[in-house]
RNA sequence: GGGUGAUUAGCUCAUUUGGCUAGAGCGCUUCAUUGACGUUGAAGAGGUGGCAGGUUCGAAUCCUGCAUCGCCCACCA
């Protein structure tokens, strides 16, 4: 076959992707029960990063195992617009040319974008591919695709229609550098240092005042009311009075409400109900008026001449100063507090009053909480179960409304004569329709990119058109992050449970975070990002695989580290070499028959294969994506290459060879899937074209279970006789007599072998130190000066047998064990004393020996 | 504040209804070897399972408390 020595992944990558994908064993195969998996979508216009690999590997392990099975499997992959990530990138190369969205309009960026999009796109496509995904290509969805956009509309207007979606004035997560806002989940709430200012509101008369504490005094400027407990005795007298805003000529009202704490800075807030959440409520229910004070772009407005258009972090200073000015600061202190940041660019998120459109989440979130205590969602792992429920039980209206140009219009206009008439329609083309003689003005805002990929199931798959992949729906799992729990998961299945009536996937796999190799969390300013597409060049795509895989469980942030990518390499290559003898031993024209086992090697490594082929299947079916790559790594390694291949040298069966090559190769295809294509492509027992991603799961095959235990047997022997007598001095070769025994007698060559041996009789008078762990009738020929050495081995021995026997002595004789204690454990336990009482034995005769020469 | 996860070998992690002597990979030590593979083979050292109690015939596993480290949610101005 002349294959090199070492396996060369990118030598064989390319080409072997491209067999499979035009041969088209990626698409469904329309026969078997559906199993399908989507996708989530990677940015189309970036490059995948470790999180992305991992997510690849294991949905790909998932359905080229299921593939294999015979199921008629649907991996369905995506490419998102990333609305707001995209429009960030773009917004810097408009920067760049001095222009900003302004100049354009929402038609004009959009379709810039869309040509930006198209330039950068395919690299992440080219991505997947190295990681050998076998996705189903042709039935790609890109978050802007029309069947996307049609089904969002479809959903809107459905929910429109039920009266789940209102245009409300609220105080929204405002990110004034990127001028939109931001749903709740989306801003990054971080604990800072500040400072807590009290700052004095005189009273009409001027005799006294009321101090209130604020971290943010230039809101003051936008204060409607002075809020104080209603059973405060401090302030009591002052409820319902009228205060003077300072630095202004505004009158304010004292209120009462229990929102406040009396134990917090003075017991008096300031309220300011166009840029505080909390405030915006007590304002509702005071009826106090809302004066915005910081506009869009981050600077002030509606403020007196001195504060006018200047940037709110300026303004505080300004207003600190005036104050201090006219004697009203009455104190600062340290304090901590958590300051919501744009996850993007990390400055401050301004809460601000804004006209949006909103989802009412009560309802779905009923259903979906219905549906996941029912159990119709399986999670992995459990406890995100849990999770999920209590979001929903706190859920708040979503925001789906952003001012990215970047995304789906919302398709909704406004009568230009009377801005309460809202009216759906889906001409978002057109700035201005004229319905029933009326002129309506367009939405001009687009969706929050989760709004459309919530209902990424049902669009994947054409579940509601009932089209070609619709049998795919619901899907068999979905698999993705567990960072996005809430954002993406927990509103898929609200989204697919009102849409279609249906939970949108039966179970939930979430995977955790890729740390480095110290386990941070990777990023840029840290410099410890690890690039996939580098490692998978330097040690191949089904090394990179490997390493990803094991030493991770669901949902758990865990680290990376090259060792394991390492680790996987040499196991390709270990594999590679084990294809390599059997070939060369079977021959270029050899044509295997059915496996017929006739030794005791045959028997057991029948054994191994087949049971591992069963454990890969039950721990996959768990998602417990490590334990089954590590039975295959083991069964592959320990069993196949360091006992089955050493045994095969001494004997002649290649029809088993062979089989045990192809059962290899199968079990391994889904964690490792290029090197075993590209050797399952140089087996000349298989016709050409035929191919190994489109092979089946090995079936179990008969085998004999007493020829397989004492092939075990021999291993205990062989054990033995390298561990005696790498123990004893001068390291040369031994010889083994034995006395009576078949077993030995019918395997000396291989056991002559294995545990390189100078020589295996047979005796009448045994000699030397006695074989005592194998239960044989065995002895390592050794001079008396060896056994004389060898004597504190065999004491050490002795007493660890010793102490054994104890420990299960003492079990057995306790009564609660004997009759509390399953059968089996107990049976097992008589018969670990008796066989221990028999080492013992034979320990204490072998000593006596000694002792007696 | 609420929730949630972790704590096991030098490192990264397993150990799934509580039951063999707690296992892997990497690292470490010793040794071997010229045709499958040095990306190898053999052998070995290394663990009071965070701490303290409890339940049990039996606990890394269940319960209680404590400690340390993470993450998520909430947002007291």
């Amino acid at each position: 076959m002349n294959l090199p020595k070492t396996y060369q992944p990118d030598q064989y990558e390319p080409n072997i992707y491209a067999m499979w994908e035009t041969s088209g064993a990626f698409k469904p195969s329309g026969k078997g029960e559906p199993y399908s998996i989507v996708m989530p979508p990677p940015n189309a216009n970036g490059n995948l990063h470790i999180g992305h690999a991992l997510m690849a590997e294991l949905e790909d392990i998932l359905i080229r195992f299921y593939r294999m099975k015979g199921r008629d499997v649907a991996y369905i992959p995506g490419a998102d617009h990333a609305g707001f990530e995209t429009w960030v990138v773009y917004e810097r190369e408009l920067q760049k040319n001095l222009q900003t969205r302004f100049d354009f309009s929402r038609e004009q960026l959009y379709s810039q974008v869309w040509n930006f999009v198209e330039r950068q796109r395919g690299n992440m496509e080219l991505q997947l591919r190295a990681l050998g995904v076998s996705a189903s290509w042709d039935d790609l969805v890109f978050t802007l695709d029309e069947k996307v956009i049609k089904t969002a509309y479809a959903t809107f207007k459905k929910l429109w229609d039920e009266d789940l979606i209102y245009r409300g004035e609220r105080i929204v997560n405002y990110c004034t550098t990127h001028q939109t806002s931001f749903a709740d989940i989306e801003v990054e709430y971080k604990a800072e240092k500040g400072k807590l200012y009290e700052i004095a509101y005189p009273t009409l008369d001027k005799i006294a005042e009321i101090v209130v504490a604020t971290t943010r005094p230039e809101t003051l400027l936008g204060d409607t009311a002075v809020a104080v407990h209603p059973d405060d005795g401090r302030y009591k007298h002052l409820i319902g009075s009228h205060v003077l805003l300072p630095l202004t000529d505004r009158e304010i009202p004292v209120i009462a409400d229990e929102y406040v704490d009396r134990e917090f800075g003075t017991g008096a807030v300031k309220i300011t109900p166009a840029h505080d959440p909390n405030d915006f409520e007590i304002g509702n229910r005071h009826d106090l008026p809302r004066i915005q004070v910081i506009d869009f772009d981050g600077r002030m407005i509606n403020v007196p001449q001195q504060f006018a258009g200047i940037a709110a972090p300026e303004a505080r200073k300004r207003v600190l100063g005036a104050l201090q000015a006219a004697e009203l600061l009455r104190g600062e202190s340290d304090i901590e507090h958590n300051v919501g940041h744009c996850y993007k660019c990390g400055n401050i998120i301004e809460p601000m009053l804004k006209d949006q459109w909103f989802l009412r989440m009560q309802p779905l979130a009923q259903a979906a909480t219905e549906a996941i205590e029912r159990g119709d969602i399986k999670f992995y792992p459990e406890n995100k179960k849990t999770q999920v429920l209590q979001y929903y039980a706190g859920i708040r209206d979503w925001n789906l409304s952003r001012q990215i140009p970047w995304g789906i219009p919302i398709p909704a206009f406004q009568n230009t004569a009377d801005p309460d008439d809202w009216i759906y329609d889906e001409r978002v083309d057109e700035p201005h329709i004229t319905v029933n003689g009326q002129t309506y003005r367009r939405e001009e805002d687009t969706f929050d990119t989760w709004f459309s990929s919530g209902q990424w199931p049902f669009i994947t798959t054409d579940h509601l058109d009932g089209g070609a992949l619709s049998r795919f729906y619901p899907l068999s799992v979905m698999e993705t992050g567990h960072d996005i729990l809430y954002p993406w998961v927990a509103r898929m299945i609200m989204l697919g449970l009102k849409v279609t009536g249906q939970v949108p996937f039966k179970e939930v796999y979430l995977h955790g975070l890729v740390l480095d190799s110290r386990g941070q969390k990777m990023s840029k300013s840290k410099g410890n990002v690890i690039n996939p597409m580098e490692t998978l060049s330097e040690y191949g795509s089904d090394a990179l695989r490997l390493g990803l895989v094991s030493a991770r469980s669901a949902g758990q942030n865990q680290a990376f580290a090259t060792d394991k990518v390492i680790a996987g390499r040499n196991f390709c290559n270990k594999l590679w070499n084990i294809a390599r003898f059997i070939e060369d031993k079977l021959g270029e024209n050899f044509h295997p028959g059915t496996p017929v086992p006739s030794s005791l090697a045959d028997q057991w490594i029948i054994r191994e294969l087949t049971g591992a082929s069963q454990q890969v299947e039950a721990l996959l079916a768990d998602y417990r994506f490590s334990e089954a790559a590590d039975t295959v790594y083991h069964t592959i390694w320990s069993s196949l290459a360091d006992w089955y291949v050493e045994a095969a040298k001494q004997q002649n069966n290649p029809d088993m060879l062979a089989w045990a090559l192809d059962a290899a190769l199968r079990l391994a295809h889904p964690f490792a899937p290029f090197v075993t294509e590209t050797i399952w492509q140089t087996l000349p027992w298989y016709e050409k074209g035929s191919m190994l991603i489109a092979s089946s799961w090995p079936e179990p095959v008969a085998y004999d279970e007493i020829a397989a235990g004492e092939f075990e047997q021999l291993q205990k022997l062989v054990n033995e006789i390298r561990f005696v007598s790498a123990e004893l001095p001068g390291n040369k070769r031994y010889k083994v007599v034995y006395h009576n025994d078949s077993l030995i007698d019918d395997n000396k060559e291989l056991i002559r072998q294995l545990a390189r041996l100078e020589g295996l009789e047979t005796t009448d008078q045994p000699e030397g130190l006695r074989l005592a762990n194998s239960g044989r009738e065995a002895w390592l020929v050794v001079d008396e000066a060896t056994l004389y050495e060898h004597q504190s081995n065999l004491e050490v021995r002795l007493a660890e047998a010793k102490s054994h026997r104890d420990v299960v002595g003492a079990r057995l004789s306790n009564d609660s064990y004997l009759k509390k204690a399953p059968a089996e454990l107990v049976e097992a336990s008589k018969k670990d004393l008796s066989e221990t009482n028999e080492i013992i034995i034979r320990l204490q005769n072998e000593l006596n020996v000694i002792r007696g020469r």
